[in-house]
DNA sequence: AATTTGCGTAAGTAAATACTTACATATATA
DNA sequence: TATATATGTAAGTATTTACTTACGCAAATT
């Protein structure tokens, strides 16, 4: 059982509540109320979100709120960069390119 | 069977052919020698690759060439450039807090 | 012409994934 | 105190995933 972001935002569900909480913190029942799937799946995917670092819960009474957890996401963030560089450079080339046309 | 590149990045062997073939194109049998899995394992997640628009094959005789389309990365760099652009603002208001101490 | 090389693909399989329903438990409310 | 609410978790299941071995075929080499 593979546990890093990568896998974590594979999934599209997934994706949609590191959406819904990034700007918010909500309880468990809120972000379920989004989907279609039963709240099990989605205690289910928080829990995965959890292990992986994405996001924190901070209890309060019976309820769990979720919190985004940026961090992990700059994983993500670095891995795409050293490419985003590279196709950023052969941009420029090409633009040098038609501008010395 | 989900064909996006969230999923394509989600397995960390097709993140290493990305990797390895980001700066310069190799056939499948130089991509499979990096790896212990077998070629047949390797042809594919190229398969997979090229159906998600992460790569383009250019036949030269016998041999596959892949090459690198950063295009469809530019999906999971948007992505994240929204969160990106969130957590920046935050660290602003961090700084800005800090050097009014 | 025979052989080697580079590759795709089919079939089989173990494990992982994403979901469900059913149930348990703690906290809040009436 | 009885009930409602918010949630976790276990068990079962269909589907997907990542791999293997076996085979086939076209292009290159001998």
């Amino acid at each position: 059982m593979r546990r890093d972001v990568f896998q974590a935002i594979a999934d599209p569900t997934r994706r949609e509540i590191i959406n819904l909480i990034a700007f918010q913190s909500l309880n468990l029942n809120a972000i379920a109320d989004h989907f279609d799937v039963s709240r099990p799946a989605i205690s289910q995917h928080i829990k995965i979100l959890n292990e992986c670092g994405l996001l924190n819960i901070r209890q309060d009474g019976r309820e769990r709120f979720c919190e985004i957890k940026f961090d992990r996401l700059k994983e993500v963030a670095n891995w795409i960069a050293q490419y985003q560089a590279f196709w950023n450079s052969k941009l420029d080339d090409l633009e040098r390119h038609l501008a010395n046309k």
